[in-house]
DNA sequence: GGCGAATCGGAACCACTGTTCCGGATGTCT
DNA sequence: AGACATCCGGAACAGTGGTTCCGATTCGCC
């Protein structure tokens, strides 16, 4: 409020951007190898640090997750810019459900387990929201090649991409090759000739909802755990 | 080892028996609402039961979500077999694959999330290889009346079911009827008339492997916390 | 080279939750 | 009824892991 408050350096020092990277980078592997699990200390050793200088960039670690949830936002964002590309619309989009059970084997994070950071009660991010309408593009493209059988909307290749998460995560340790196989049963799902699906498809709103759930590890979102807030009477 | 060793008592008094009982079931209530997250004082709080009580009958949390699991592969085993007893193979599987989604919507551990009482080094469970074969015999009998394509194996349809899990547990809070859409989406996937599923198929290993990984959810198996172990000194 | 502010490190803190312990209550058997 | 083993409750304990704090250090600038 005051006039005289200085307002925090727009640049960081170097030695603390250089930090910054270092953490991004340790916290990124330190999820994708134990999820969320991942230990505040670990990502600190990792990176080089203590454990203050995590704090002093990120004022939690669901921020720190959120941080990196955004990177990996972007990286199946180019996915699906590459399916867009690619000339018959039933390969992009089995190229790019290809890919993504790939990234999601190996990384053990992959858009699931890694973000608790979603909070239950914010809505859908604006990253998500892209993401969502690249996908309903590529989704169209294929309808309009006669790829895709029309009745299967948005939100049902959404729930194929939430199995297909869960699938390559499973056995990603034991049989990491299988994922692909399991793409080619589900696009044999999307086929046209079927009989019309029963049932409503997936509002957005429903939608919205299913991928907070589905990055929220299914375990457990805590409505607010009140750690952070509580305390200093 | 001395013969004078009374042997514990074979019946449990009344009272012991009746806790035992109410334990269980709260457990049950429990764990289907909170998954693992559940604690201990909270279902002793649900059974009217101090904490002691429960430590008297399972040695650990983990101990008693092992016996609920037995009751839940009990209940899937029972949809299978009314699956099997349907006069037609196809509507059997699609039946049993409803009701499975419709178990694990309105049951936050169901199968799922529960079991992080899976341990990482025992094989497969005997209920659950029994559970396992069962399945397989529902399967060849689908195969047998040409209601699914030849080259989908056990594997594969664990692997829909795996996913499905995820989608009922993920869409059972917005939108709890959307499992059966879901449902009918992958039937069609299994229908024949498909090209040739590429890859190989999962082997029992990979299965039990997958299982176990789909029942621990995923969020992280600690080797074997060494807390029960520990201290004494 | 020297000064002040931003930054760093990591030990201490604290809430949380599974587990243990034991005095007192309760069945069961004679 | 009396005696004894079993059982019960719940406070206390202990491991864990996110978060905070503050003295020491380093960077950027004059």
């Amino acid at each position: 409020m005051s006039a005289a408050t200085p307002a925090a350096p727009r640049t960081l020092r170097r030695d603390a951007r250089a930090n910054r990277e270092r953490i991004l980078a340790a916290a990124r592997d330190a999820f994708a190898e134990h999820g969320m699990e991942a230990g505040m200390d670990d990502i600190a050793r990792r990176a080089g640090v203590g454990v203050g200088t995590i704090y002093r960039r990120f004022p939690t670690k669901e921020a720190l997750a959120e941080a990196i949830l955004e990177d990996k936002l972007a990286a199946v964002g180019a996915m699906i810019d590459r399916a867009l590309g690619a000339d018959d619309p039933d390969g992009g989009l089995r190229r790019f459900l290809g890919e993504l059970a790939r990234h999601q084997a190996e990384d053990r994070s992959g858009a699931a387990a890694l973000a608790s950071c979603a909070r239950p009660d914010a809505g859908a991010s604006p990253g998500e929201l892209a993401l969502r309408e690249r996908l309903g593009e590529l989704l169209r493209r294929a309808h309009d090649a006669g790829a895709v059988r029309p009745d299967v909307r948005l939100g049902d290749l959404m729930a194929l991409l939430w199995g297909l998460g869960r699938v390559a995560a499973v056995t990603a340790d034991t049989a990491p090759r299988y994922a692909d196989r399991y793409t080619a049963l589900i696009m044999d799902a999307l086929a046209p000739g079927a009989a019309a699906l029963p049932g409503r498809p997936l509002t957005a709103a429903q939608i919205t909802a299913g991928s907070r759930a589905a990055m929220t590890t299914a375990a457990g979102i805590r409505p607010r755990p009140p750690r952070a807030a509580a305390a200093r009477s």
